[in-house]
RNA sequence: GGGCGUGUGGCUGAGCAGCAAAGGCAACAGACUGUAAAUCUGUCGGGGUUUCCCCUUCGUAGGUGCAAGUCCUACCGCGCCCA
């Protein structure tokens, strides 16, 4: 183990962290120098994780740089069974080769931030297929409807009328049990995992006599301050190229800076103090998102994608690089290259993006907006188009 | 088992028998700027010989109308209440 190093444990404990259950008990482990068995658990889902997503695992860095033994679980008894979680979505039930390849998938993603040669990976199908009808009675036994119902979700699904399925309430008694065949000191999630994780506090301790002890994670909002997710499309994800992602967080409303700051970022509070010194928001907002590229992608990407982002955005100039589009003849209606070039999905989009002034050809240096949707165009060789302020195609003869 | 309700475009949510279907969100474009922030404006199913025409869409399958998201029947999903 390494030197315990009391104040880098205070940081740890309390850096985009929502809660930790029970604080003072933890932290009384982690100082005492033993190694603790600390887990996570995914949905095998094999989804594209995004920064939010990325919050927990960099706490499990911390904990595992301070020599702890970090378990990954996988949850594909769940996903094999198929859960029939939102209404006409039903999710399909995942075989034990696509758990495999979408694990691989999340593991890919989530190697930019742990290390995994030194992360223990568990599947909870070993022991919850297991389970028979008698021992999930007595598991449910431990709890009552009403202890069931106060999670957040449930009761919000009650008052609204929203169906809950049956399934679906057995699922922290699933999920907790995990915790009674890992038999852990500490469980790290999201702060929306907190009902199940002290389900499964509960029940290691009456299966196990061992507490278990809970830190959640703050949530990331996304760029627009809503809840990050795919619905929204408001997220940025671990793998966006550097400069969408530096893109995508210039994006980032500026009331949420400070927020992104804490948990999208590991700098110290006298390093943001000191960014936050150095002007205007878009200012402090450059760097942030040079300091997340950084995170994903490494310094070189980073100071790349600042680069290109002034370039394009801030002094209008073409990118260094971008789409080719090899024309098969030699003119073509406005609208129909624009479809085929893909920088538009339909002719009635393209119509749509010339009458609203969006289209620009670019020739020679000479720029001309197109403003006839029937305009025919004559090709050149290296003639670019643009579509709004950042799609770009160069023609190829 | 019975009664009542509900199912609409990426999401949400209006909809009187004559709508490609109000509003909100998201998205896209324009203006402005400090940025792919904010604000304001416009667009937002597909195709065309493009001030007009055609095609496809409102849980599924039929039916009644000149005409159906809108009425009827059956089925499916979901919710509430009663038992």
């Amino acid at each position: 183990m390494p030197k315990i190093d009391q104040q880098k444990i205070q940081e740890i404990l309390s850096r985009g962290v929502e809660d930790v259950i029970v604080g003072k008990e933890l932290e009384k482990k982690l100082v005492s120098g033993q190694k603790l068995k600390i887990y996570f658990g995914i949905d095998p889902t094999g989804t594209k994780l995004h920064i939010g997503h990325a919050v927990p695992l960099w706490k499990l860095k911390d904990f595992q740089d301070l020599g702890h033994e970090i378990i990954l679980l996988i949850g594909d008894f769940t996903a094999k069974i198929g859960d029939p979680t939102g209404r006409d979505s039903a999710r399909v039930v995942l075989t034990d080769k696509q758990v495999k390849e979408n694990f691989k998938t999340y593991k890919r993603q989530a190697s930019k931030v742990l290390d995994f040669s030194k992360v223990k990976v568990v599947y909870n199908s070993k022991w919850l297929s297991r389970l028979n009808f008698a021992d999930i009675l007595k598991l449910s036994a431990n709890f009552t409807v009403q202890q069931m119902l106060t999670r957040d979700m449930f009761d919000r699904r009650m008052k609204t009328d929203q169906p809950i399925s049956l399934q679906e309430f057995m699922y922290p008694l699933m999920q907790g049990y995990d915790s009674v065949a890992l038999n852990v000191d500490l469980e790290i999630g999201g702060n929306d995992q907190m009902f199940n994780m002290l389900v499964g506090r509960d029940l290691q301790k009456i299966y196990n006599n061992k507490d278990k002890d809970v830190l959640t994670c703050k949530l990331l909002l996304g760029t627009d301050g809503r809840k990050m997710s795919k619905t929204f499309d408001n997220f940025i994800a671990v793998e966006d190229a550097p400069e969408n992602m530096f893109g995508k967080v210039m994006s980032v409303k500026d009331e949420l800076l400070d927020h992104y700051f804490e948990l999208a970022t590991r700098l110290s509070e006298a390093e943001i103090a000191e960014i936050k010194k150095s002007g205007n928001p878009r200012d402090i907002k450059a760097k942030l998102a040079k300091e997340i590229v950084k995170m994903y992608h490494g310094e070189k990407e980073s100071e790349k994608s600042e680069a290109e982002f002034n370039k394009v955005h801030r002094d209008k100039e073409l990118p260094s690089e971008m789409p080719v589009f090899e024309a098969i003849k030699s003119n073509y209606f406005i609208s129909d290259l624009l479809v085929e070039s893909k920088l538009a999905p339909s002719k009635n989009e393209a119509k749509r993006l010339v009458e609203g002034g969006g289209v620009t050809v670019i020739n020679k240096g000479q720029e001309e907006r197109v403003a006839d949707w029937k305009k025919e165009i004559n090709l050149e060789d290296g003639m670019i188009i643009k579509v709004g302020s950042r799609k770009f195609v160069k023609i190829k003869i």
